[in-house]
RNA sequence: UGGCCUAUGGUGUAAUUGGCAACACUACUGAUUUUGGUUCAGUCAUUCUAGGUUCGAGUCCUAGUAGGCCAACCA
C-alpha cells in the first residue's frame, strides 16, 4: 500500500493545530449547512467534499443541517433534492438537522438577552433602520427605541411571537455598537415578523430568526467544532463570536467559524439567481439539464461521484480568488470513465461503406473487447456485414500522409474486423461523397492470428453494420457559455455569452448490444467520447447524452492547418 | 475616504513553518498503441513591486501596487 502523501490544506492545518492545543479527536464535528431554497451546484460540491472529507479524515461526524430560517424562499422539494445530491456524491451524514428545530431554544435565548439588556425591540421601518446604519466610513446613529425598558421589550417581543403585529411593525435587535467599523455589529436584526407558513413548523411561528442569530447557535447546539463557510462571511465572524459570548457554557465546546474561498468554475455561472434565469428563460430544460452546473445536471450529463470528488480534492481549498478551468473537471471524468466505461461502436455522422468482395447477405459476429483498461470487463460480439456505416470525417478522396484514415487506394483496419482498401466512391450532384466502395482482405480478421491479421496499418476506424444498426437520439452537449467568466464583465450581461451550439440533437447508429442499455448506463463510443443513457430513453427510442469527448489530438492538428 | 481579506507558471493548489520552488491540469515535443483514446518520457517560473533583517527569504519586517468583501427585516 503506497501511502499517498497529500499536503494539508489550511483548514486541516487549523484542525491539526487545535488537536495539538487540547481539542480531543472525539470533539471534532463538522456540518454542511445548505439553505433549502434551490438546487446544489458544483460550488456546493466543493464545500460538501471539504466538510465530509474532514469527517472521513478524522473519523468525525458530519451533520447535514438545513438553514431554514426564511420561509419565504424555502421548500421541502429542495430539502429532498439536497439530500439526494449529497447521498449521490457518496457521503453519509451523522444527523439530519434543521435550524427550525431550534426555534424555541433560540427564542428562549433571545428572551435571556433582552433581560440582560443586550437586545431590544425596534419599532421603526426597515428604511429608517437602514438609514441609521451609517456607511463603512461613518458611524451609524442609535435608534430612538434603543433604550426601551426590559419589561417593555419583553412584552413587545412576546407580542411579536404571538402574532399581535403586522410584518414590519417591529424587529428584535442586538444592542452592540452603532459605531463599529464592522457594519454587521451595528445592532443587527435578530428577529423579524413573517406571517408565512414554514415548510416544517407550519404556522407555529410568525417570527423568524436571522442567519447571524441562528448559525453559530445551531453550531453550538450541535456541538460543531469547526464551522466552515465561504469568505464573504468573514465579517460575520465577529458577530458569530459575540452571540456565542452571550450564551456559551464553559464546559461545552465552543464552535469556531473559519472561511475559505468559494471555487469558481470557468465557462459557467453558479449564482442561484442566474441559474434560475437560465431555467426560466428556457435556455436550458430545467435544473437538471445536462449543461447546468448543478449536481443533478452533472449527474444527468454522466459525471460520476468519484470524478467530482477527485476534482474537489485536486483543486483543494484556499483563501484566494480563483477560477478553476473546466478542463480540469473534464479531465477527472475522462480519467474515471476510462477505467469503468465499456467500449462500444456508434456512428454519429454516417457514410455508407460497401465491401464489394464480401458475400451478399452474409453476416459474422466478431469478438470485441469491452474495455482494454479492465480485463474483467470481458468480451462481446459485434455483427459485421458487407454494408457498414463509418464516420464521414473518416474518409477523404485524397489526403496527405498525416491523415491516418481512409482515402482512395488507402488501407485501414475496421476495429475488431478486417483490413479494407478504398477503391472508389460515388457522389451526389453537389459533389458530396455518399458512398464508398472498398474491398477487404478475408485473411486479415482481427484475432485470427494469421500473418495478414498481424499486419500493421496506420488507421483503425469504428463502424456499425447497417442491417444491424440501432438508431438512437444522441444529444451532443458543449459548454453553455463561450466566455471563461460570463458573469465577470461589468459592461455585459452573462446571457450575452450563451453558446448557441451548446446542444445539438442528432440521430446516431449504434451497435445492437446497446439495445438493452438502461438509464444512467455509461459507455465510451470508441474514438468519439463518453456517453450515458438519458432518463428520457425508452427501449423504443434510445437517448444518449455526450458527457465529454475523448481527447482529440487530430482535431487540434487539423485546427492548426 | 474606513475596516477586513488575498497575492507563487496559462489554471488550481503545495513547500517539513527561514534551507535545492513541488504536484495536477492545460499547451507543446517524442515513444508506444487494432481507439489520433490510454500509457510512458520530456519542455514551459525573476514567488505582485521596492527596500530591509539574515550565512540563507515564497515564508519575517516596512512601504507601495493590484484584486476582493462589508451599509438585506436574504443566507
Amino acid at each position: 500500500m503506497a501511502e499517498e502523501v497529500r499536503s494539508l490544506n489550511f483548514i486541516e492545518h487549523i484542525v491539526e493545530e487545535d488537536l495539538k492545543n487540547g481539542y480531543s479527536r472525539e470533539s471534532l464535528r463538522f456540518r454542511f449547512p445548505p439553505e433549502p431554497n434551490g438546487y446544489l451546484h458544483i460550488g456546493h460540491a466543493s464545500s460538501i467534499c471539504l466538510n465530509f472529507g474532514l469527517g472521513l479524515r478524522y473519523n468525525a461526524p458530519v451533520n447535514l443541517r438545513f438553514d431554514d430560517t426564511n420561509p419565504a424562499k424555502e421548500e421541502k422539494e429542495y430539502v429532498d433534492a439536497i439530500k439526494d445530491d449529497v447521498s449521490w456524491l457518496g457521503y453519509e451524514w451523522d444527523t439530519e438537522c434543521y435550524a427550525s428545530d431550534y426555534f424555541q431554544q433560540l427564542y428562549d435565548w433571545a428572551v435571556e438577552l433582552i433581560k440582560q439588556g443586550k437586545a431590544y425591540v425596534d419599532s421603526q421601518s426597515s428604511e429608517a433602520i437602514a438609514s441609521q446604519k451609517g456607511t463603512p466610513t461613518e458611524a451609524g446613529t442609535e435608534s430612538p427605541f434603543r433604550n426601551r425598558s426590559v419589561e417593555e421589550n419583553l412584552e413587545l417581543f412576546e407580542g411579536m411571537k404571538n402574532g399581535e403585529f403586522a410584518e414590519g411593525a417591529h424587529v428584535l435587535r442586538a444592542k452592540i455598537n452603532m459605531a463599529s467599523t464592522n457594519m454587521l455589529m451595528r445592532d443587527p436584526v435578530m428577529y423579524r415578523i413573517l406571517h408565512k407558513p414554514h415548510h416544517r413548523t407550519n404556522t407555529d411561528w410568525c417570527i423568524y430568526p436571522m442567519y447571524d442569530w441562528t448559525h453559530g447557535e445551531s453550531d453550538y447546539i450541535e456541538q460543531v467544532s469547526h464551522s466552515l463557510c465561504t469568505l464573504e462571511f468573514l465579517p460575520h465572524r465577529e458577530l458569530y463570536d459575540w452571540f456565542l459570548d452571550q450564551l456559551v457554557d464553559s464546559d461545552k465546546l465552543r464552535p469556531k467559524q473559519r472561511e475559505f474561498a468559494r471555487r469558481n468554475l470557468s465557462h459557467t455561472v453558479v449564482s442561484k439567481r442566474k441559474l434560475l434565469q437560465l431555467v426560466e428563460s428556457g435556455v436550458v430544460n430545467g435544473w437538471d439539464d445536462p449543461r447546468m452546473p448543478t449536481i443533478s445536471g452533472l449527474r444527468r450529463r454522466g459525471y460520476t461521484p468519484e470524478s467530482i470528488r477527485n476534482f474537489a480534492d485536486t483543486i483543494g481549498i484556499a483563501k484566494r480568488e480563483n477560477v478553476v478551468d473546466v478542463s480540469l473537471l473534464e479531465f477527472h471524468v475522462r480519467e474515471h470513465l476510462n477505467k469503468i466505461a465499456p467500449r462500444v461502436m456508434a456512428v454519429l455522422n454516417p457514410l455508407k461503406l460497401v465491401i464489394t468482395n464480401y458475400e451478399k447477405g452474409k453476416e459474422e459476429w466478431l469478438d470485441a473487447e469491452n474495455n482494454p483498461e479492465d480485463e474483467s470487463a470481458g468480451n462481446r460480439r459485434v455483427p459485421f456485414s458487407g454494408e457498414l456505416y463509418i464516420e464521414q470525417e473518416d474518409f477523404k478522396e485524397e489526403a496527405n500522409r498525416k491523415f491516418f484514415r481512409l482515402k482512395l487506394g488507402g488501407e485501414v483496419r475496421l476495429k475488431n474486423g478486417y483490413i479494407i482498401k478504398a477503391e472508389s466512391c460515388t457522389k451526389d450532384e453537389d459533389g458530396n461523397v455518399i458512398e464508398v466502395q472498398c474491398t477487404y482482405d478475408p485473411k486479415s480478421k482481427s484475432g485470427s492470428g494469421t500473418e495478414e491479421s498481424l499486419r500493421k496499418v496506420k488507421g483503425t476506424l469504428h463502424w456499425v453494420s447497417i442491417p444491424h444498426a440501432v438508431t438512437a437520439e444522441v444529444r451532443l452537449y458543449d459548454r453553455l457559455f463561450n466566455d471563461a467568466t460570463p458573469d465577470g464583465h461589468k459592461d455585459k450581461d452573462f446571457m450575452d455569452f450563451i453558446n448557441p451550439d451548446s446542444l445539438q440533437k442528432i440521430t446516431g447508429y449504434v451497435e445492437p448490444s446497446l439495445k438493452e442499455a438502461k438509464s444512467g448506463d455509461q459507455f465510451q463510443f470508441q474514438r468519439l467520447g463518453y456517453f450515458n443513457v438519458d432518463k428520457d430513453s425508452t427501449p423504443e427510442q434510445l437517448v444518449f447524452n455526450r458527457t465529454v469527448t475523448l481527447r482529440d489530438t487530430w482535431a487540434k492538428l487539423e485546427q492548426k492547418n
